[in-house]
DNA sequence: GAGCCACAGCGCCTTCTCTC
DNA sequence: GAGAGAAGGCGCTGTGGCTC
C-alpha cells in the first residue's frame, strides 16, 4: 500500500481510542500521567478547532472502559471524586507543559481545564515538530503510519545530535535511515574503520552472518582529533518510540564488546519522542527506568531541532497536516 | 522473488504484590 | 488466605531491508 493509499484507509474511518494492547486501559495507571496527557492532546487534535474538556475527556474514558462503574452506589461517589482527580490532575500536566514548551506548544489552554490546537494559520514549524513527536510516542493510535514514524524519528534525532555535538564532529546514522551497506558484521566493520577502532573477533563471531540490521546501534556520534589514537569522546544512541523504550536502554552496550575503545568508555544515550519531564519536581517521569543513560526526550529534541525547516523534509509531514485537518467523529 | 533477520506491537500465561 | 491487578516472559505476527 503506498503512503498515499494509507493516508486515504486511514482517514476515511478515522478513530483515536484506547486500545487495551497499550497498557492504559483497565484501571488508570496514576505513574503514566504523562502517556494520558499525550492521549488528550492526540483528541485535541482531532478536534478540529473545538476546546477538549476535562468533562469530556471523563466520558470518553468511560466509553472506552477506562474508568468503570462502581458495583455498589455507595462506592461511586468516592470513585466519582477519584476519577475527576486522575483527569484534572493530567490536564494540570497540561498545563505544565505549557509553561515548559512556551511559543513550541501547539496547545492552548483555557481556565485550566479545557484544551484546544493553535488556529491553523498560526502554527509554526515547530509547532509541527511537536506534533509530529507526538504522534511518533502514540504508535498504537497510529499503528498505519509506524514505518513512517519510526524511520523519521531517527532523522529528527540524527539532527538533534548533530546539532547538540561541535560543528566538527561526526556523527552517523546507523539504523533505518544507514548510509553503511551489507550485513550487520560488514556495517560494524566500516564503522570500525571510520572510527579507527580495533574491533573484538569473537564477540563479532557471536552475530549472525546473514542479520543486516544494526544490533541496537540507531545513531552513533564521536568528536575527532587530529592524532589517530581511538582514544575519543563517543556517543552510543538508541532511538525508540515503542511504550517500553527503557526496554531497549542496554542495547548499545554491545558495542563495548564489539570495539575497542582506547582507554575510554562511550556515553550511551537514548532518544525518546515521550514528554517525560516533570517540570515541577526537574526529574523525569519513569526516571527508575533510566540509569547510568542520558535521555534526549521531546523537550530536548525539539530544543535541539534549531533549524525547524526540518519537518519540510518529512514524509511524515503530508500526514500530520491531514490530521490537523481531520475530525474525529466520536468527538 | 524467496528467505533471513530485526524491530515493534500484541496476546497469553505465570508470577509477584497489594488490598481486604 | 483469597482475589485482583501489575509486571515480566515468551512466542507470534506484520513490516521492511537486505542478500542470494
Amino acid at each position: 500500500m503506498s503512503f498515499e493509499e494509507k493516508l486515504d484507509s486511514y482517514f476515511s474511518k478515522i478513530s483515536i481510542q484506547l486500545k487495551e494492547s497499550t497498557g492504559l486501559t483497565g484501571n488508570p495507571a496514576k505513574h503514566l500521567l504523562h502517556i494520558y496527557a499525550d492521549y488528550v492532546e492526540v483528541v485535541s487534535v482531532f478536534s478540529n478547532g473545538t476546546y477538549i474538556s476535562v468533562t469530556d475527556i471523563l466520558d470518553r474514558f468511560k466509553d472506552e472502559g477506562l474508568i468503570h462503574q462502581k458495583e455498589k452506589d455507595s462506592d461511586q461517589a468516592e470513585g466519582n471524586d477519584e476519577n475527576q482527580t486522575f483527569v484534572e490532575n493530567i490536564f494540570r500536566l497540561i498545563l505544565e507543559r505549557e509553561q515548559l514548551y512556551g511559543n513550541d506548544y501547539p496547545f492552548l489552554i483555557r481556565d485550566s481545564n479545557k484544551i484546544i490546537v493553535k488556529e491553523i494559520a498560526e502554527l509554526t514549524l515547530r509547532n509541527k515538530l511537536y506534533f509530529f513527536l507526538l504522534f511518533s510516542s502514540s504508535l498504537s493510535l497510529f499503528n498505519l503510519f509506524q514505518p513512517e514514524l519510526t524511520k523519521e524519528f531517527e532523522f529528527i534525532c540524527f539532527k538533534a545530535l548533530k546539532n547538540f555535538l561541535p560543528n566538527d564532529s561526526e556523527v552517523r546514522s546507523f539504523g533505518k535511515n544507514t548510509t553503511y551497506s551489507g550485513t550487520a558484521i560488514t556495517k560494524i566493520r566500516q564503522l570500525a574503520s571510520e572510527l579507527n577502532v580495533d574491533i573484538d573477533e569473537r564477540a563479532l563471531d557471536q552475530i549472525s552472518h546473514r542479520g543486516t540490521q544494526e544490533r541496537g546501534l540507531d545513531l552513533i556520534g564521536w568528536i575527532r582529533f587530529t592524532d589517530n589514537v581511538p582514544n575519543l569522546l563517543t556517543i552510543l544512541a538508541q532511538c525508540a518510540c515503542g511504550k517500553e523504550w527503557y526496554q531497549k536502554l542496554r542495547e548499545t552496550e554491545r558495542y563495548n564488546r564489539y570495539f575497542d575503545f582506547h582507554c575510554s568508555k562511550p556515553i550511551h544515550v537514548m532518544f525518546v519522542p515521550y514528554s517525560i519531564i516533570d517540570y515541577n519536581r526537574s526529574i523525569f517521569y519513569q526516571n527508575d527506568e533510566c540509569n547510568d543513560r542520558i535521555i534526549f526526550e521531546r523537550k530536548r529534541i525539539l530544543d535541539l531541532s534549531k533549524n525547524a525547516e526540518v519537518y519540510n523534509e518529512l514524509i511524515s509531514g503530508e500526514f500530520i497536516e491531514r490530521c490537523i485537518n481531520a475530525r474525529e467523529d466520536l468527538v
